[in-house]
DNA sequence: ATTACTACGTTCCGAGTAG
DNA sequence: TCTACTCGGAACGTAGTAA
């Protein structure tokens, strides 16, 4: 968003009544602390942009800031908040897939079904929804990573080996959900969520179809 | 807010995982669209500043931006979101006190009675609520006059005259009251409000209280 | 390999003043 | 009176390069 206008809108658009802000430069430079002759030039600038009108009258002039102006500064302001709520949390999109079905035979056995009770505070449904992370949610995957999680500990069980994996609490529509996220992964875009009920059949969910997920950066601690 | 501050928030703070971002100066220019010489300047002054805390690691750097850093940046954003609003509305605080009494007398006069019936939809409560415009607020109470109100013309009655007033729609509270504006007021500072009931009684209030009346710059039309 | 200083071109700001 | 042009100085951005 043009600086100027935004400097513009948060000093003088209170003054905005019935479409229209009535003030000479001076005085507008006074409220926004600069120069008569930059308001001056700023103007010029908006009003060549599209984000006011003015017209002269008696002892000054009267400005119009646009819809453009006004659309400019509301998405702004959405950006913001998108930004302040991603400080928290993350969202990711993804389209719905069926996998290899090795979810389902993996999540099944006993050292990680206890684990994950223990973390998630639930017994997780034999099988996993696969979500494979839409156009522009990249970005966010690495992010996962990052977050301190809650470790499963490779184990061994019917004489193979388990590998360790993370789990992320996460959100689901309204359904608490876990993220497992393989240790030392070529992480591929690919999220694998568990959860303690069917959720294709409670949701009528099927391949194709848009999820979202969404994850606390601060996933508490391990101490329950 | 420091606009450097503001750019790398609006770009980078997605990064930020576990209150770090792990980067190095050259990736930061390319998210920015900067030279990586600025971004390492800004990352000084930004530090300067008390806005990041930095930490060298072998491939780059943490950077980790402060409270200080997210306080501003959620104090930016509700200046925005007051500025949307108020361009919608406008709400003025105010200290109730006992006026004259004169308003009492007024506004049972059968000319304003039933003008203001024909634009608030109720008969007024024989009595006003003044309010003395708090401190922070009096810049707004001079664009009242540049609202499109309800006009009240003057009429006679008993033999005196009595002067034309212009009417706001206001919510105060959740009651929908009037602000009666006398046509050109040396303006004072003073609101005097017109409701349906007593709302003193109503409400409980004093003298000293502090109220809050919301006045939207759109009226309406006095075509009902 | 990464950060940051220097030096210089460009842009921005505002005093003077014209229109 | 008010707006806006000119122009000199300050601030900003980055290539080159040192650390």
């Amino acid at each position: 968003m043009n600086p100027l206008l935004f400097d513009f809108m948060k000093k003088i658009s209170y003054r905005h009544i019935g479409g229209k802000i009535s003030l000479n430069t001076k005085e507008i430079a006074a409220e926004l602390g600069m120069s008569q002759q930059s308001v001056s030039r700023d103007l010029i600038i908006l009003e060549d942009e599209g984000y006011v009108v003015r017209k002269r009258v008696k002892r000054g002039e009267e400005v119009v800031l646009t819809d453009k102006a006004f659309r400019e500064f509301r998405n702004e302001l959405n950006i913001m908040q998108y930004i302040l709520k991603s400080s928290e949390e993350i969202e990711i999109e993804g389209i719905l897939f069926t996998g290899l079905g090795e979810g389902s035979y993996y999540i099944s056995r006993e050292g990680y079904v206890s684990r994950i009770r223990q973390i998630l505070g639930f017994v997780p449904f034999p099988g996993t929804l696969n979500l494979r992370v839409s156009e522009g949610y990249e970005i966010y995957v690495p992010i996962l990573n990052s977050i301190n999680g809650f470790e499963v500990q490779p184990f061994e069980q019917e004489g193979r080996k388990f590998g360790g994996v993370k789990i992320l609490k996460a959100r689901l529509r309204e359904e608490n959900v876990g993220i497992v996220i393989p240790e030392r992964t070529h992480y591929e875009n690919v999220l694998e969520i568990i959860s303690t009920e069917h959720l294709r059949a409670k949701y009528g969910l099927k391949d194709g179809d848009k999820i979202k997920v969404v994850i606390p950066k601060n996933q508490g601690t391990d101490n329950l």
